[in-house]
DNA sequence: CTTTATCTTAGAATAGTTCTTAGTTAGGAT
DNA sequence: ATCCTAACTAAGAACTATTCTAAGATAAAG
């Protein structure tokens, strides 16, 4: 999922956004990972070496990718809101006992027939989430 | 969705709980609405016309509750954790305009293969939330 | 009735997130 | 190349949702 310096550059300038180094940062660490980070785990993530952001920062950023759609928030946990770089439709699976989420690509689950439900209701997508215990939290 | 209060009474002492007016009154709420309220909303509630529990009460009951699986959380919005009486598997529409959530049965989907996941994982259940505009939002 | 583990409560504490405000800067204009 | 300024960063304060503390109250068993 990583991508060369200059494609994120560019995806970020199309987007009308000011490429400044923590908000390039904070998009390229999403980017690189696939394990639903917090913010705070992007803050330390970025600053392990040395300081790069401030935690504000990274929450503004976290906030002006989500509002140009370049990431999106996952929350299946109480109080812990994760992001998420990979803004194609696909669904999550989440272990109950460690709490780590995996993407499930959209094509592994048929398609649900949503047109019988509500009919007042304008429906625009839907997800799966699918919960179980991981391969490490297995006794 | 309501129950006569000694239908209630029986389920909490079926629990092994004290039956104090504070846990009955937070359980026979969450009974008798099928909005997913917040712990606050749950509060202004039962408080809008006599003082009947504390906040930290609210949140002590509802955390009892759900352990002992009475109820449990819907987490579809940063920020808020919503309540559900109803904890039989059920899927969720979520209006994204005003944040209303509503029940769709279990049966109002066809029910999903979850055979070719990943096999390290092992599954215990899934549930779909729907995206869209609920009709009081529409222009 | 007594007894007591459980429960309630006000207020303090905590944690995640947002706000404030002053200084900095990316990048278009000159 | 330098200037200009709207956009951005950041430290700390503020805010909000939730949990903790510890002291008094009470459901319900005996
Ligand atoms: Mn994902
Ligand atoms: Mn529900
Ligand atoms: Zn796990
Ligand atoms: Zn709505």
């Amino acid at each position: 999922m990583s991508k060369p310096t200059e494609e994120i550059v560019q995806t970020l300038k199309r987007k009308q956004l000011r490429v400044t180094p923590q908000r390039f940062a904070v998009y390229a660490n999403l980017l690189s990972r696939t394990d639903h980070p917090t913010a705070e785990q992007i803050l330390s993530d970025l600053n392990q070496d040395a300081p790069v952001s401030s935690q504000a920062t990274i929450y503004n950023c976290l906030q002006t990718l989500r509002e140009v759609g370049l990431i999106r928030e996952v929350l299946l946990e109480e109080g812990n809101c994760r992001y998420d770089a990979n803004v194609q439709p696909h669904h999550h699976f989440r272990c109950g006992s460690c709490g780590a989420i995996a993407d499930i690509p959209w094509q592994a689950l048929q398609t649900i027939d949503l047109s019988h439900l509500n009919p007042d209701w304008q429906v625009s997508g839907y997800e799966v989430t699918v919960h179980g215990t991981c391969e490490a939290c297995q006794a």
